[in-house]
RNA sequence: GGGCGUGUAGCACAGCUGGAUAAUGCAUCGGCCUCCUAAGCCGAAGAUCGCGGGUUCGAAUCCUGCCGCGCCCGCCA
């Protein structure tokens, strides 16, 4: 609807121009109106009840008599002090039907790297994992959707303490060790067994039941102590083994998120910081600052308080013993990330907040521009937070493979007719677009508790909702594809021919560009999940109000609308990441 | 104790850069398959917007105090 509300707006000027109000800004005034039967832009007159003298609904109505006609729009109304202005149908489906691809994307494309996932590589991708991984790859795809040139990258940790965890576990233990150990839990899946993620993940839980143990525990931290040690050193013995412990539990993370159609362009070792001389540099030019401090042991630290830090305001960044802080090397990455590219995105869970506030004032305090971050609640499970180390855990091929399950009966039962390859092919993709949707459509700052029944939900408000209008336009594509007719020329009929079904599709396929301009410069993909499902709701209203194909006529208007929406819905679900079917 | 976030119908959730009748889904109740896929559509009922104060012509939205919940406050990652 900017496109209507560029139009609208001189109208309105021009009028206030001559009543008194022009300086007013009118452009932040004049928004997308609440309900559908007030109009498509209204104007609240309140604020020029004081400069005019006049009351609010007076200035309504003056206004409303004064505003000329336009083609675009079809009534404009004054309500209770609120001016309001409805879009022309017939002008929305005609500017609708011209727009090309160019005009739907933004027209200054940016460079943008996005950080996202990052997880340990410890152990199989989790549910608890997975809201960072959903929420990263859909802002990757919808940043892409507008036209941004992006670089989806996963940082690496490669070498602390859980990384060091795993390798001391696999070195020492034997496997019937580890089972024995983790007797009272519950065994690997079957299913799983083969992968590497489900094998070695019980080698960290075993030696993290062991780091608790009084008898042994002393001797394994002495052990993990020097790895851990040796790595923050750059010692490359050490990180080589650590790379052949973690890089087959990290393919196996990586199979799983490919199943969710989530994919990395690269992969930067944490470690790599250290080994090229950039964290020692660094700490070398922090020490430099004007807010650096050290303490008695000879760790260094910046007092951020003197900028604008609360609460424990000194930042350390260096230990007693010359090695680097996480941190540290995350600030060493993020000036290695500014010179990639000119726009940053961070996608972190809560934990990480006071983190990354120190990160950001101190890349200010060298000169950089801090990241835009992205934080996101944590999906808890109904019994309470989920952890590798404890067990308590839903992992996501498990979940995958239920909502695969679940779907496949559900076709089954609908589409009895179909072959058992094709009902596997559909189940797959409603089962993996229904899980990210749970997911994305919320918003990530909100608190999320993992239910087996909300994921696997394929009813109005889940992905399979969305899905289905799309596969309803399909078939309606492939009935007239058919039918096959001499090629004409669309026209648009006039306002009042056109059935109110038709209209909410319009409107929301009017709006579908700024909801996406929104969501990508807010970072807030829930917002365009949400438009989807009213795109896909406006459908089937459209679909049940214009009949397209009757014998062997087609209505050609109706079905170059049709036809709009469908390239549209594909859209809309491609940029979430769900699978667009032709059928299901 | 301090910092950040969150609290909206039975449940889940949108709206939070102030504006009209607080949107949506599930669950509940009722209606629609000789008609382009009913994973759908139409309708009903359901909300002291955590509680108290303040600012404003106007507050779910801004400020403030309290209460509940979450995360953080390591020379861990």
């Amino acid at each position: 609807m900017d496109r209507f509300k560029t139009h609208v707006l001189p109208l309105i000027q021009d009028q206030l121009i001559e009543l008194g109000a022009g300086h007013l800004p009118l452009s932040r005034m004049l928004t997308a109106s609440r309900e559908a039967d007030q109009g498509d832009l209204s104007l609240p007159c309140f604020g020029f009840a004081k400069v005019l003298g006049q009351s609010p609904a007076a200035i309504a109505d003056s206004l409303a008599a004064a505003i000329p006609p336009h083609e675009a729009v079809a009534s404009v109304r004054a309500v209770n002090g609120y001016l309001n202005f409805t879009a022309a149908a017939d002008w929305m489906a005609a500017s609708l039907l011209q727009q090309s691809q160019e005009q739907f994307t933004t027209d200054q494309p940016r460079t943008v790297l996005i950080e996202h996932t990052s997880a340990n590589p410890n152990g199989p991708f989790h549910v608890g994992r997975a809201r960072n991984a959903i929420l990263g790859d859909t802002l990757v795809r919808l940043n892409r959707l507008w036209g941004n040139n992006v670089t989806a990258e996963y940082y690496v940790d490669d070498m602390g303490k859980q990384v060091a965890v795993l390798a001391w576990a696999l070195a020492e233990l034997t496997p019937e060790r580890v089972e024995a150990i983790l007797e009272e839990r519950e065994p690997v899946n079957a299913q799983w067994a083969h992968k590497a993620d489900h094998q070695r993940v019980r080698f960290y839980q075993a030696a993290q039941i062991l780091r608790q143990d009084e008898e042994v525990k002393n001797s394994i931290e002495e052990a993990i102590g020097s790895l851990v040690h040796a790595s923050e050193h750059g010692d490359e013995n050490v990180l080589d083994a650590f790379q052949a412990a973690y890089q087959p539990v990290l393919d196996g993370m990586l199979e799983t998120l490919a199943r969710l159609g989530i994919n990395f362009e690269r992969f930067t070792k944490e470690s790599t910081f250290v080994t090229n001389g950039d964290v020692a540099e660094l700490m070398e030019t922090l020490q430099g600052l004007e807010i650096h401090g050290e303490a008695e042991n000879g760790a260094h630290f910046l007092d951020l308080g003197a900028r604008g830090l609360k609460g424990k305001t000194e930042f350390f960044y260096r230990r007693g013993d010359g090695s680097s802080l996480y941190a540290t090397r995350d600030i060493a990455y993020h000036r290695w990330k500014w010179q990639q590219s000119n726009a940053l995105v961070n996608v972190l869970g809560e934990d990480h907040k006071l983190q990354a506030k120190q990160v950001g004032l101190t890349l200010e305090e060298l000169n950089e521009r801090r990241p835009e971050v992205v934080f996101y609640s944590f999906i808890k499970l109904p019994e309470g937070k989920m952890s590798t180390r404890r067990g308590n855990v839903v992992f996501m091929d498990d979940l995958l493979e239920e909502a695969q399950a679940q779907a496949a009966t559900v076709v089954r039962e609908l589409r009895p007719e179909y072959h058992e390859e094709d009902v596997i092919r559909i189940a797959e993709a409603v089962g993996t677009s229904a899980v990210r949707f749970n997911i994305i459509k919320v918003s990530p700052e909100k608190g999320f508790t993992f239910r087996w029944e909300d994921a696997l939900t394929f009813e109005a408000g889940s992905a399979p909702f969305a899905m289905y209008s799309h596969t309803r336009a399909c078939s309606i594509s492939a009935k007239v594809a058919k039918i096959g007719r001499p090629q004409q020329p669309v026209t648009v009929p006039s306002s009042d021919e056109i059935p109110e079904g038709m209209r909410s599709l319009l409107r929301a396929l009017c709006t579908q560009r700024d909801v996406l301009a929104k969501a990508v410069e807010e970072h807030r993909p829930h917002l365009f999940a949400e438009h989807l499902l009213q795109l896909a709701n406006a459908y089937n209203a459209f679909y049940r109000d214009c009949p397209i194909v009757d014998g062997d006529t087609v209505n050609e208007f109706y079905f170059a609308v049709s036809e709009l929406a469908r390239e549209r819905l594909q859209l809309g679900l491609t940029g979430l990441g769900l699978e667009p079917l032709q059928n299901m």
